[in-house]
DNA sequence: TATGAATGAGAATTCATTCAT
DNA sequence: CATGAATGAATTCTCATTCAT
């Protein structure tokens, strides 16, 4: 109720969703039990309810935190900047970077996508799909600036978004070049692939963008 | 009577995979249950224990024969041709090809990668990793031949993957462009964007194409 | 139903009651499956219903052939000796020759008794009890022979058959005394405790063991 | 709070494993559900798991709790006393007054023993193994001193075993001698013919009983 | 005689969730 | 705020048995 109190209370919830997604994204939303969060987090399983009504609830939390997060960090990166094609490259970058910082919650929003029924699933699938149509609008507003033909519109989408959330089957920080390197190789794979070739100025693709990438850390990270 | 029996028996066991596939893939493996697939199959759920040996074998069995299928037709199609483009071009057709007409399959393929443990698990990743191992070659004798620089090999791979299997997530038969088209532009934006728009003769990317499809219709369909 | 199929009937009815015999032995009659014993005789599953009608006239098959014979070759090899010492020393030893060269029946027939229910357990029962009063008579004569006193007539015989009963739990042919030094402790205990130190003649306890030992041996054994 | 709660749980858990002794007494431990357990203690399947982890643990814990008791009481039974016979005889005492007060749980105990796998089964067979040792010992020490020849040792201590587990099979308390009669049958029986008639001075074998036999009444006896 | 295919009934166990305290 | 205790519903799987062939 007071300042303290809500916030020793978002501070566990917050807890309570960072820990459960590094179990949903290690076993699965399915196969992971309140009982194993419980143990995980060192909290009763009755006492877990406190902070959410249901397992769906939890996993809806997951999800719609993540993509508020993704999908605001996006925009306020890409106010301002009216070159579609540094926008496009900026949102690459925001996108990756975030999923690199937070892979545990991207696999869940990535995977567990049609684990979630009902209202909540609309709810996070309205925010999917005004994230979809930024990125469409965008691509499409670039073909048209380059007379790109014979690119299905939707293919061009979903590639890159398989491309970039396809990550959490393979991508090891560890062992991987970094988000910087990451970003770089899909942005141009996937820029000069969609353009067929068309030079794209070097420094829409290159400048700015460890500035950027400051700005797009989420609330998450410690 | 062998023959026949035999064929009783497989033709059973495949209607059996071929409905389960379908219900995995609507409802996820562990949403489903035995009783769904007994439903669906018309069998009672004792029954279909005569033809697997558990729900774990039961997703084996899909992923296995589909992995087979897609490897087998994947290297009976590029046997004499030696031109890694070319090869490359034709491996993204019959993978495509092979997924949009066994979407279920493959959806399952791709999600429940990790819904399988233990011993079936690596037997299912063993092929996995000699498909990928596959890729990745042909890719680096690309990259080589054209002087590709500064693409990592794991992004490049990965993301050819990514672009390809993310399709269980959108793509619409009846909405968007057909196989060749997908095929067509998967392609072109992947294969363009890794040699960073160095031409690429025409005629590698366009011939042929057909006939080989023609050939990579899988067991499985009707 | 010529003598020759009758005689391969037989054959097989006996190969399948000594193989599961040997099975309920060593994992239990509930713990044993039809399939165990499928597998185990090479025979299909719905093979082995035309040898017994249900798992329980299986158990009962075992038990009722062990009984019949241990109290056939009982009263022959009592037939004739009067001397009611003699007599139960004859009864020991061809109890625990029985059960040492037929350890897997005998078991079953110890430690399932109960596992069988309605008209078969009455069966076996009655076979049981038979035996049991043979005992109880026996050692009744030769307390009054003896004036045995202060020893109660049940709590004799069941210590009788609780030491000959329970060797299935701890008797291994190889490491232990064989059957005749068993037969010689057993009986010394029981019967010098019985009467309590009064003295036996010794050619009571000692003559003639091993011609009667030749007749015991059962049918089963090859 | 503390002591109230746990003496709760440790009463209702008493309470599920008095209960499930009777039933696996009587029905047999694979015959017996968890169904039919539930039933008995007026509690939901499920809530069954709460006071054990699986259905061998829940004979475990009977099987330990019992082993245990007759165990420990057996060894404040012998304390300080220095008399291998009089050793011999409390022990008998202590065995069949706890399996008469204990009848389910001691059938539990002797009939059940291979019904357990695993680390389970080692834990309660090294108890087990302790008791056997503890008796053999004895009966060694009792040869020696009387100079007893020609009988086998583990024969003796197996029919003693023997003797006294077997009871669960016949003796009924309404109808048969009373412990302290039963005691001292077994004892008379298994000594005298332990000794091979060899004097045993009486008192040895009469005085004290009663007095021990209070101590011996088992923790679980209302 | 023998068996491949099938099944109904029931087994143990798990799980999300609740509620009195 | 927190939890110990409890539960209804569902899940996977096993089993004895059958029956057409």
């Amino acid at each position: 109720m007071t300042v303290e109190t809500a916030s020793k209370y978002d501070q566990k919830l917050v807890y309570v969703l960072k820990t459960s997604a590094a179990i949903f994204a290690e076993k699965g939303y399915h196969s992971t039990s309140i009982r194993d969060i419980a143990r995980a987090t060192n909290m009763s399983l009755s006492g877990l309810y406190y902070y959410f009504g249901s397992k769906e609830e939890l996993l809806f939390l997951i999800q719609d935190y993540c993509f508020s997060t993704v999908l605001g960090d996006c925009r306020r990166l890409l106010a301002g900047v009216d070159d579609p094609v540094r926008r496009l490259k900026l949102l690459i970058e925001n996108h990756l970077n975030y999923f690199v910082n937070n892979m545990n919650e991207m696999k869940v929003l990535s995977h567990e996508a049609n684990s979630i029924k009902g209202d909540l699933f609309k709810k996070v699938n309205s925010k999917k799909r005004q994230y979809v149509d930024l990125v469409m609008e965008l691509l499409d507003e670039i073909a048209r600036a380059h007379n790109v033909e014979s690119i299905d519109l939707r293919v061009a989408t979903f590639s890159l978004f398989g491309m970039m959330n396809w990550i959490y089957n393979w991508y090891n920080p560890r062992k991987d070049v970094d988000v910087a390197g990451l970003s770089q190789n899909i942005t141009r794979i996937f820029l000069t692939g969609l353009l067929g070739g068309k030079a794209v100025k070097p420094d829409k693709l290159e400048t700015g963008r460890e500035s950027h990438l400051d700005r797009t850390v989420s609330v998450w990270q410690q």
